[in-house]
RNA sequence: UCCCCGAUAGCUCAAUCGGUAGAGCGAGCGGCUGUUAACCGCUAGGUUCUAGGUUCGAGUCCUAGUCGGGGAGCCA
């Protein structure tokens, strides 16, 4: 006999088929009249297979007892008709067979409910937990829907690479690659000479692909890159991490209205699956995490992003009546506050912010003429705040040269990004999502680090 | 990195003015039960985050540190 999910038991199982069943006991409740429930998980879905197991079935008198919260096993039986609540189907076991015990006494996961924090320090055993098998189905969701979304549009899957040498991309801190050994170095207090280092120059962990990602743009049409990316920066948020993974796009031919258009359909496309795909899991986030998650999803799918232009944003706040902390300044990045109560006060639906003053953004993105902004977009989400971010390229070489400038960057480093608008330049666009802030976005969570197998935060790398 | 708050049983928390360390849940044992957040009784379980200091006496006050939470900055 093969094994069967719970998942398929569930949903397509009769009453009267043989099966067998492998995973996790949640719990076991005993009847003195000589039989005992034992409720089986095997990361399949939320759910539980309830088995009963009675006193006659081989196996039960010697392991029983050792059937815990936590230990593997495997039955075999006949599913039924459960006449309990809770359940249409139930197994009733011919044979129970303890794959791996786990001592009540000191096994971490209680019948009970934990805190995320707790948790978070024992990455190892918190999948096995409804939260966090839920989100690790709803976080597949989400990226195999990405990958077809492009797939589906006709964008190439580019794997741009994780270590790289140039050395300010203007998006945080890195972590420096080396293989130069640092105790010898420290100990001999001497000037680093990078020639000796692996790649004969300072390497470091990518910040982002888009640069290469805009050679594949601008060779065979539109791609898309997703993959981790790495921020030194000492961060300390529930919507930071060191290390995390972003989805980025870059399209030839789009200006920024389209890739506005692209970004709406991505997000609004990607979640319409999630709900398709895992509607058990998203029943309890609604339930359990935030029970505005369902309502904020579906007005997300439903409605226009709203899209505004950086200096009406700074018009609407400044006539808002409510009291910010930080007061609104033209010529400035907004603050979260601000951000906050555009897409979750005003609008209540995720916003587009864009044309943004050209002095606190970086130098790839397109100048509008007035010289005083450029083509640069931000996608604001109630709860996470921004979850995109984009732009539409700068394509003509004597104003990204001159931008280099005011930015203090050295052309030489970028030569070869500077060569694309050297040869055959065209008008490209594209943006960068954090894959997430999405998860958060979808499943409510409060906290990034519970939303990633093993989060990488400052003090952070344990599992 | 900055501001605020916190760390006490396996987990979540309480402990008044500085005076003998407590509950619920979980666990063990027993009872009851087609149960499903099971229920009832009993039992065990503590270097009060770390290092100093004040005091006759510190979980409680002071200093420094570590880690966690909320907010901010950086951003996705």
């Amino acid at each position: 006999m093969s094994r069967s999910k719970v998942s398929d038991l569930l949903k397509n199982g009769q009453p009267g088929e043989q099966v067998e069943v492998r995973g996790w006991v949640r719990t076991r409740r005993d009847s003195k009249h000589g039989f005992s429930f034992i409720e089986l998980n095997d990361g399949s879905c939320m759910a539980n297979l309830q088995c009963v197991v009675d006193a006659d079935v081989e196996g039960y008198e010697a392991t029983i007892k050792d059937v815990t919260t936590g230990a593997s096993v495997a039955l075999t039986g006949e599913l039924k008709e459960s006449p309990g609540k809770g359940q249409r189907v139930e197994m009733q076991a011919g044979s129970l067979k303890l794959l791996g015990t786990a001592d009540a006494q000191s096994y971490p996961l209680q019948k009970k409910r934990h805190s995320f924090e707790f948790l978070r320090e024992i990455a190892h055993l918190r999948p096995r937990t409804n939260t966090f098998g839920a989100i690790a189905r709803v976080r597949n969701a989400i990226s195999a829907s990405i990958h077809r979304f492009f797939q589906d549009r006709g964008f190439l899957y580019i794997n741009t690479p994780i270590i790289t040498t140039s050395d300010c991309e203007g998006a945080g801190e890195m972590f420096q690659v080396t293989t130069l050994d640092l105790v010898k170095l420290a100990q001999i207090q001497t000037e680093i000479d990078f020639s000796q280092d692996f790649f004969g120059k300072a390497a470091s962990l990518t910040v982002s692909g888009q640069l290469e990602a805009e050679i594949f743009a601008t060779s065979v049409g539109d791609c898309y890159t997703f993959g981790p990316t790495f921020r030194a920066e000492n961060s300390n948020t529930a919507r930071h991490l060191a290390e995390f993974w972003m989805v980025e796009p870059e399209m030839p031919f789009y200006e920024l209205e389209d890739n506005m258009t692209l970004a709406q359909e991505f997000i609004q496309t990607v979640i319409r699956d999630v709900l398709e795909q895992c509607p058990e899991d998203m029943d309890f986030f609604n339930l359990r995490i935030d029970k505005t998650c369902m309502d904020t999803m579906r007005n997300i799918i439903d409605n226009d992003f709203i899209r505004l232009p950086y200096t009406e944003a700074v018009k609407i706040l400044e006539d808002s009546s409510t009291e910010f902390e930080y007061p609104v300044e033209c010529g400035r990045d907004l603050q979260s506050e601000h951000e906050r109560f555009l897409t979750e006060q005003h609008f209540k639906q995720p916003v587009i912010l864009h044309d943004y003053p050209r002095t606190i953004k970086p130098f790839y993105m397109r100048c509008n003429d007035d010289e005083k902004t450029v083509r640069a977009m931000d996608v604001l989400v109630p709860r996470v705040g921004e979850i995109i971010g984009g732009s539409q390229r700068e394509e003509r070489l004597d104003v990204l040269l001159a931008r280099m400038e005011e930015c203090d960057l050295d052309p030489k480093e970028y030569w070869w990004y500077a060569d694309l608008r050297r040869y055959g330049s065209v008008p490209h666009s594209g943006f960068g999502l954090g894959l997430e802030r999405l998860v958060q976005l979808v499943t409510g969570m409060q906290n990034i680090r519970d939303v990633i197998p093993f989060p990488r935060t400052p003090k952070n790398a344990e599992f």
